[in-house]
DNA sequence: GCATTTATATTACATGTGTAGTATCTTTAC
DNA sequence: GTAAAGATACTACACATGTAATATAAATGC
């Protein structure tokens, strides 16, 4: 199967969490910052976090012998990927046919709707403006 | 990293999409059915139908020696657990905080945004009206 | 300066998935 | 009934990913 961009992986979305929010950080602070129930073994996290470097999404830099991480792709940029691929899977790249499933398929409350509609409201008012 | 469901990947959704079509179908009619572009191997396609067997997302049934495929999951269940899995691990399984993004960031057509808004409409007022 | 800790680098291994080959069994055409 | 064609079953292998251990280097405490 190809995958022309860099594939973030399940375990790698949750580093990466860390480290959109307060980068740059050590592998250690990285690991502690994980939610104590689900912590994998350090050493596993350090793989991932060097994995991540080689693939492109971290950057690691020296800081006086210990290696700090930053990330290389934004959490925008990489969510538009993410949702991009799974509608175009998943709904032919149609979204308006995915929010359409979500909206039929999916338990929204009475104030996701409200709140959404008028974000559409919103929306389709702002779209004609750009017209002028 | 746990899976508690089936999880179906994208080389299997791929054969499920024309399962759910046409079911039951046997191996070579899947087979003739992909699109001939970006075909695989016939037997690359087999060892997946038995993977899907094995997984319980088929079922398989000799017809006087010959196996028939067919779903074992709903396309509609399956694309639930999809959308689900989705959105539990990029929005917090917020399906709301979901549609937001794609609203504000994803390319909607302007007759997409209209008829969104308007199954909306619908069905807030539905929502209302199951309380009675 | 030597032991202990802490970091980094390298290596290992199971599982899932994409990909496909070999072996065997049936049926069917001669 | 023997060969060819097609089906099923079993096996193989590379790569990605989750998981982690071992080896080595640097820093720190005494």
């Amino acid at each position: 199967m190809k995958m022309d961009a860099v594939n973030i992986t399940d375990a790698e979305w949750e580093l990466l969490e860390i480290v959109w929010r307060r980068a740059p950080l050590s592998a250690r602070e990285i690991y502690q910052a994980l939610p104590g129930e689900n912590r994998a073994n350090y050493r596993t996290v350090r793989t991932q976090l060097d994995r991540m470097a080689v693939k492109g999404v971290l950057a690691r830099s020296d800081h006086h012998g210990l290696l700090l991480f930053r990330p290389e792709v934004s959490r925008q940029n990489a969510l538009k990927e993410k949702v991009r691929r799974f509608f175009s899977r998943f709904f032919q790249g149609d979204a308006g046919l995915a929010i359409a499933h979500v909206i039929e398929e999916e338990a929204l409350t009475d104030e996701a709707l409200r709140s959404l509609r008028e974000l559409l409201e919103r929306k389709v008012n702002s779209e004609g403006d750009e017209s002028c």
